[in-house]
DNA sequence: GCATTAAATTGGC
DNA sequence: GCCAATTTAATGC
């Protein structure tokens, strides 16, 4: 894999929020990375470890996540290409969550001490960066309002339709169909229900003839009750293009 | 890993 | 007290 497709999707994401200029894109094409590939459903880094390099999602689907004393394991956001789950790890040393891969995923790892070169000596980067990680948070904070707040169907529709969205960012289109790669079971864990209630709704979500999520892929039936149904407003992920 | 059901619980009205 | 949402427990693919 060549070093302009590892970084496309990366760019393509920092470059729809943040103003860059031609020195602050060849500097980040310059970092080192080191790309691996990973098996599905492994950990990437734990909580408690201390990480020396960041992580950036090249092609696959990670989760963050953090489990409880008795073993309750609540996930905490989902990542697809172009994203860097745990930049966090560049000035929080010690991870306080797990992230891990869902599916087989290419992942490119950045050390700490490049990153810092990088962002000390181009600041728009550094802002970029930054930039990226409130937008993290904010995705974070509807997380919340979504599992403390709507009922269970609209927990799932709005999930879908964020993902959506943001794999629409460098991916360029809303296709009715794309990858969902979460078991019965994550879903539960991801929504703060019972795998028995993840299985309840899914199922009268595809008798309504809203959505059909099966065989890690979700299809939209209707866009409108979908919507309806999420009460989705993008508003939160601040995608308005860089000034 | 997914699907289904019966019985019990919870919180709102 | 009723109703809807959800959990718990159990069972069969």
């Amino acid at each position: 894999m060549d070093r302009d497709s590892v970084l496309a999707s990366l760019l393509r994401r920092l470059e729809t929020v943040s103003k860059l200029d031609p020195a602050d894109i060849a500097a980040i094409r310059s970092l080192p990375i080191a790309v691996r590939h990973w098996e599905g459903a492994r950990a990437i880094v734990s909580d408690g470890e201390r990480p020396s390099e960041s992580c950036l999602v090249i092609e696959g689907f990670c989760i963050r996540s953090k489990t409880t004393e008795a073993g309750q394991r609540q996930i905490l956001s989902i990542h697809i290409p172009g994203e860097i789950p745990d930049l966090q790890s560049l000035h929080l040393r010690r991870m306080d969550h797990d992230l891990l891969t869902l599916v087989p995923s290419t992942l490119g790892f950045i050390s700490h001490a490049s990153l810092l070169t990088l962002t000390h000596a181009r600041p728009n980067v550094a802002d970029a960066l930054w930039r990226d990680t409130l937008i993290d948070a904010a995705i974070f904070r509807e997380w919340i309002v979504n599992v403390g707040q709507r009922p269970a169907p609209a927990r799932l529709a709005h999930i879908v339709l964020e993902l959506r969205r943001r794999l629409a960012v460098t991916r360029g289109a809303e296709p009715a169909t794309f990858e969902f790669p979460l078991t019965q079971e994550q879903i539960g864990e991801a929504l703060g229900i019972t795998p028995v209630h993840a299985n309840r709704i899914i199922r009268q979500l595809r008798e309504d003839g809203i959505i059909d999520v099966s065989r890690g892929y979700v299809q939209v039936l209707d866009e409108t009750r979908l919507a309806d149904l999420a009460q989705f407003d993008d508003r939160y992920l601040h995608q308005d293009p860089a000034a």
